[in-house]
DNA sequence: CGGCATATCCTGCTTTCCGATATATGCTGC
DNA sequence: GCAGCATATATCGGAAAGCAGGATATGCCG
């Protein structure tokens, strides 16, 4: 699982969300620092689709420019949680092991 | 930072290891999940030693083989503590979503 | 001597990312 | 009316990265 394919995961989670409105959905839940590049999210959307991690949920038209719609599938959803568990997993593990190496100065400091 | 980097930073955060061996350390702080290919190893220690993020630390001949250890830099410790804090973000994001989403089901009880 | 673990490195295939470009509509300013 | 911008889709090609596999070499065990 690639990063950028996480991040649309999670922007799906909530409702369904159309193309362009993932990339603000993404920069939004990242505080504005993933600015997701459309050629990006294209190949990735196409490619969850593929994998069932996403469906097309409907298409709209919405002043007269389409919009297609995606939402999160089942598998998509449990995907993503298994994910986000290896995810904290590494992380863990990392700060573990910077706090064991130099207990003394940084590191243990500011993490959450 | 892709995840096999991420993942030869925290092995070479307790002390300096040679590349077959950081193979072996990937696989047992992952609990055996991740097995690192030689293939991938050697081109990202390389990338890796590019950035600054690690650097040659000494070479050994043991029992007639080559033994060439690589160590963290400071460098290294901070952009691993950085990514390990932005990874946890993640993660953190797409549980809370996911928890908000069926509050009732899964989701809430596996998770570190 | 053959096979296995150790240990390095290289090559080529595939996947993935991303910048760029194309197409099309509606709104706003001029 | 027309230019420019935001919205919204899609596609193409280059670059980067992961990974399977093999080449090379040594020591150990049977």
């Amino acid at each position: 699982m690639t990063e950028p394919a996480f991040l649309i995961l999670t922007a799906l989670v909530d409702e369904p969300c159309h193309g362009y409105g993932i990339v603000r959905e993404v920069e939004r839940l990242s505080g504005g620092r993933v600015q997701l590049k459309v050629g990006t999210l294209y190949g990735v959307l196409d490619r969850l689709a593929g994998d069932g991690l996403v469906a097309l949920d409907r298409e709209e038209v919405q002043q007269g420019r389409l919009r297609r719609y995606y939402r999160l599938t089942d598998s998509g959803s449990r995907t993503l949680e298994a994910e986000a568990v290896r995810l904290a997993e590494n992380a863990r593990t990392a700060v573990d092991r910077l706090r064991a190496r130099h207990g003394r100065s940084t590191a243990a400091g500011g993490l959450a």
